[in-house]
DNA sequence: CGGTATCCACAAAGATACTG
DNA sequence: CAGTATCTTTGTGGATACCG
């Protein structure tokens, strides 16, 4: 997920790369609503591994969008949260929510 | 490009799955400055492989957010260009490309 | 609980050649 | 010019097993 830091890349394709693959958004909508837990992020993201959570996690958060606290507790808990930078694509999501649901209704009404 | 229609997605899941690899937003970029013959594209589009930009293009027109227009000439003349809706696109390009430049801009002053 | 480490499968992308 | 057809290569995700 993170090896290709061989770029530099146009804006938009920066701000697609942080967003673009299907889990990412789901991460990302799970967040908007507030910090989430690892187990509760994998089970509110119905189907993810978790291999594919955890490698989207990590790069999200080098990416600098989400922030990781790990407690030093037994058992462990972990919990991620949308960072200051991340808080910034909101609007972004959700002018891509309000497109995708005009979008949805147009292909169900013909 | 178009096998998997087995979703209902989320309205965010939708608009990501239309824009959201390399390629496509790269083509938008472009189709956004105006109409584009297909080699125009290629070589607009640094390192993109006739067989990669065909299939997107494909994949975009089934989504109507792209028109082609073939002119049945010697040799051969098709253009493309954004539909309306591909146009209705353009908020969120332009937001993307807004984000993706202070993000840039972030990164290099550290 | 929240991971990491492997192995495998399959889809997508690259390269190349050919065509209406 | 604008493709299609193949073949090969690469990479991302799924499944599973194990660990601090």
């Amino acid at each position: 997920m993170e090896k290709k830091k061989e770029l530099p890349l146009c804006p938009v394709e920066t701000t697609v790369g942080l967003i673009s693959n299907k889990w990412k958004i789901l991460i990302l909508r799970e967040l908007l609503k507030g910090t989430k837990r690892f187990g509760e992020l994998r089970s509110g993201i119905d189907g993810i591994s978790q291999k594919v959570l955890t490698q989207n996690l990590r790069s999200m958060e080098e990416d600098g969008i989400i922030q990781r606290h790990a407690y030093p507790e037994v058992p462990p808990r972990v919990e991620y949260s949308l960072s200051d930078l991340g808080e910034t694509l909101k609007p972004i999501i959700s002018s891509m929510e309000q497109w995708g649901l005009g979008y949805q209704e147009m292909i169900n009404n013909g």
